[in-house]
DNA sequence: TATTGTTATACTCTATAACTATA
DNA sequence: TATAGTTATAGAGTATAACAATA
């Protein structure tokens, strides 16, 4: 048994579309983690940035909803933007058990910054395929993740 | 602050392919993995399975590259198919630093119960796409997931 | 009773270093 | 010296249950 030939894709895997979205998930998840790192931020963090930022305030359990994130999770990864001083939690009058959460100015700063990065990493990522493909690519991957989540 | 109408999918993050592969990748991850449950495998365990069942033997560290898996994961993942007697390590008598990993007859009818799974998962997450959209997708995909790999 | 935020726990995946035996 | 397999450890993502405060 000599090393055989490898492609660095296996032809085994390489014909399955789920295959392919973990792997090149992960993959974009590495090069965006690369990037943020810097800003002392992991891409969980940057999802509640962007969301914020488009969004305006919002509660806990709807940022979690939105970005299929577990509430239990949400709340050390608000902890700490809040120790960055990027996100605010403020109590709602209206229903006390509700915080709304929303950008300080800094926090729209760093968002800012990350969409940014983002647009770089992708970029990189798509850097092979013309405006038509990644236009196409995008639509079909958009359709997708809308059908996933009505699945749910 | 009331709820608002929370897209499922947020906009602030649906225009960017990155958080799209992201977020499909794990979507089809968790779908995968619910249905090779019952065969008491993870997604890894079937990855290797595919791959040996389409290379024949190979080293460890030919499938931990492949595969994109560390070396040192890789131990148990086989520790663990072996358990189950769906694969055997058999020593390299050209380089006795090097195990063969192959499949047992077991680990062959496995493998082509998991590629039948995996053609039902693709199915279901690709059922809104026409048959030309799902080859465009998978080509350009495949082409991503090759640069990703000479990026290495 | 149900929901929101919270705490705690456990499992998987990933990344790294270090050890052994072989080359 | 370098490589293959192994062991061990730690960080990050995910899933779950349970609790207090509030609706």
């Amino acid at each position: 048994m000599s090393s055989p030939d490898l492609d660095a894709l296996p032809d085994a895997l390489s014909g399955h579309v789920g295959y392919l979205l973990v792997r090149l998930g992960k993959h974009a998840q590495r090069l965006f983690s690369l990037e943020i790192g810097a800003l002392g931020l992991r891409p969980p963090h940057c999802d509640i940035l962007l969301t914020l930022s488009a969004q305006g305030a919002l509660a806990q359990v709807d940022i979690a909803t939105t970005l299929h994130i577990e509430r239990a999770h949400l709340v050390a990864l608000l902890d700490q933007l809040t120790a960055l001083g990027l996100v605010v939690r403020t109590p709602d009058a209206a229903d006390r058990r509700r915080h709304a959460v929303r950008l300080t100015e800094a926090g729209v700063d760093t968002a800012a910054r990350v969409a940014a990065i983002a647009r770089e990493v992708e970029g990189a990522l798509l850097a092979d395929l013309s405006e038509a493909e990644a236009a196409s690519l995008r639509s079909m991957l958009r359709r997708l993740a809308r059908d996933a989540d009505e699945g749910d």
